[in-house]
DNA sequence: ATGGCTGAGCTACTCAGA
């Protein structure tokens, strides 16, 4: 079973895009997030066609959140955390695998920046609330996945220049601490459990030749936790949907589980 | 390089992204 995590950058102007995507790499699951768009205008009739039933939760023009999916998900839920701004940043499910019950948790986090600002201290009590929240979670279902755009920068060696961000909301120690802290929680940051020093973006900014000169950075995850790992067969930086026209500025990272 | 480029809402321009 293949799933995979995406920013699109808006569901509806990269909805061909997407389909192109699905039709190529033919994930079971899509995690996808800032689909910029309120429920009623999700593209839920192009999914359909191709045999993907969306569950949504959206907001205008800002953030939201779906899951597009070949499988039978169930018990969503949109109330994962209670957000002081009311927006639409997590939606979870679950499916069945094997004989253990997966819950999927896609999360697209607040960016926080600039950092003198209130988005982030926003960041921060958003971070804490998700944490406390897993903590909780973690305790009544150890089959956990947490995927989506973390905005949040690892480690050094997950950006092109890490000098630029460490005093970002993306970088600093103690955005990335927190980060640390919900791994401690008993999950592994798959793609790096799995490619121990190498270095590989999921993001490039639209502007500046960012994309041409590979300045990006690994803002996007798949968090897995303890009791899944044996698991995962792999995981994949999937870049060729950034290279396309009209391209969204993160690319897909599919998770392969058996 | 606190910019430049893209999308939404709207229809000129602001807000947000990272």
């Amino acid at each position: 079973m293949k799933i995979i995590s995406w920013n699109v950058n808006s569901v509806r102007a990269r909805i061909n895009n997407i389909l192109e995507y699905i039709k190529q790499d033919k994930p079971d699951i899509l995690l996808i997030q800032e689909i910029k768009t309120q429920d009623e205008n999700f593209p839920y009739a192009e999914f359909e066609k191709i045999g993907f039933s969306s569950n949504v939760f959206g907001q205008k023009s800002y953030n939201g959140v779906a899951i597009v999916s070949k499988i039978d998900i169930k018990n969503i839920k949109k109330d994962f955390i209670k957000d002081n701004l009311k927006q639409s940043r997590v939606i979870t499910g679950e499916i069945k695998f094997k004989e253990k019950k997966i819950e999927l948790i896609n999360i697209y986090f607040p960016n926080g920046n600039p950092i003198d600002s209130d988005k982030y201290q926003y960041k921060k009590d958003w971070l804490k609330k998700f944490v406390s929240s897993i903590k909780k979670k973690l305790i009544k279902n150890p089959n956990l996945i947490i995927a989506g755009d973390f905005n949040i920068i690892p480690e050094e060696n997950d950006v092109y220049d890490f000098k630029r961000y460490e005093n970002d909301a993306l970088g600093k120690l103690e955005i990335r601490k927190k980060f640390r802290e919900l791994l401690n929680l008993g999950f592994e940051d798959i793609y790096r459990f799995k490619n121990k020093d190498k270095q590989e973006f999921t993001f490039w900014d639209y502007f500046a030749g960012s994309w041409q000169k590979n300045y990006g950075m690994r803002i996007d995850h798949f968090l897995v936790s303890t009791n899944l790992i044996e698991d995962i067969t792999s995981i994949n930086i999937n870049k060729k949907p950034r290279s396309k026209v009209k391209p969204s500025d993160h690319t897909p990272i599919e998770l392969i589980i058996n």
